[in-house]
DNA sequence: GTCTATATGACGATAGAC
DNA sequence: GTCTATCGTCATATAGAC
């Protein structure tokens, strides 16, 4: 019979950035300690250095991991269709996968001064690769005359910054439910690209 | 004859505050110290507490001043004309007074939770009220007909976030230069709100 | 108004026992 | 793997001399 339970650091690494990231995402890099974070966990200090070499290592590892679970997520998107239709998508796709975990988020776009300049240029180069499948969507759509805009690169930013703002108010329970949410945005989204759906 | 100078205080503190809003804006608040802030304007940690009760109160002056004077210029608009145009006037504004002061805008969306309570309620007050300009703008032009849109709430959140978002890549001496980038921003907004400029 | 000196405590990180 | 204890450094804020 096999284990019945798996070594424990196999659960506690995940405890402890979980704990990270919430005391993070609330105070900031800077404002917490890792003491905090210990006691969040249950832990005394000196056992973190078990799962991490350092603070710096935690904020990175903290942010490369949300933005490769982005990235995966976004690569499953069907983009093969017309670019309406694509653009639709990503929208309602962003807004899900962000409103889905807003402490990541908060962590991904406040943090990114707090890391050292190796891990700052890793961390930005995966948020170009991101930015890429959305411009990918406008400069297709541009071709094809579907989107009339002034600026792909400059329309890419702000699409994004558009829907990314939403994590800023939206809360469960609140008067508009998540599919009401993204209706408005996608309506917003296509006007500002020129985009007429059918 | 005059005084040929004025007290020192009248131009210590200015020269503190900016010398905090500088390294906050770069390195955050939490991230730096009053010894930092200190050495940046040529005097010792102690002289400070001259001009300032504490590191709290230096933050929210900061946010508050800045708030101030947006408030200030926006109540200049000239809102008394059709929407379509007060909208663009609106939109030209917001670029133009956030790109002139980009250290304000990073310390003002960064730093909120570093407010204790009190201050976070007063900061956020002063930006309702900011966003109640452009809001005023979009209720009279979906009343009028000029603007086609789903939910002003949300569509006030989401211009602003798009707006605002500029000032995170635009570089002066960059490609594109101010008016230019205006242009594509107001073209976004007006498709973004169902408004066809005539 | 600015300085030096200091009170008081928290920080990140490590050593070594168990 | 986790603990306790500790190193060396830094923090905010204040006291008192000049």
């Amino acid at each position: 019979m096999a284990r019945t339970q798996g070594s424990r650091s196999e659960t506690t690494r995940p405890l402890i950035m979980e704990a990270a990231k919430r005391l993070i995402a609330r105070h900031g890099f800077a404002a917490v300690s890792m003491r905090q974070i210990a006691a969040e966990t249950g832990k005394q200090v000196g056992a973190l250095y078990s799962y991490i070499p350092d603070k710096q290592a935690l904020l990175f590892e903290l942010m490369r991991s949300h933005m490769m679970d982005l990235l995966q997520a976004a690569s499953q998107l069907d983009l093969k269709t017309d670019p309406g239709t694509a653009l639709e998508s990503f929208t309602r796709f962003h807004i899900d996968f962000h409103l889905a975990r807003p402490e990541d988020v908060f962590v991904a776009y406040m943090e990114l001064r707090n890391l050292e300049p190796d891990n700052f240029k890793a961390i930005t180069s995966l948020r170009h690769e991101y930015e890429d499948v959305l411009r990918g969507i406008l400069i297709k759509g541009t071709n094809s005359g579907a989107f009339q805009l002034a600026d792909v690169r400059v329309s890419t930013r702000a699409v994004i910054a558009m829907l990314t703002g939403v994590t800023t108010w939206y809360r469960d329970h609140g008067i508009l439910d998540r599919d009401e949410v993204i209706a408005i945005y996608w309506r917003m989204v296509a006007g500002s690209v020129g985009y007429k759906p059918a």
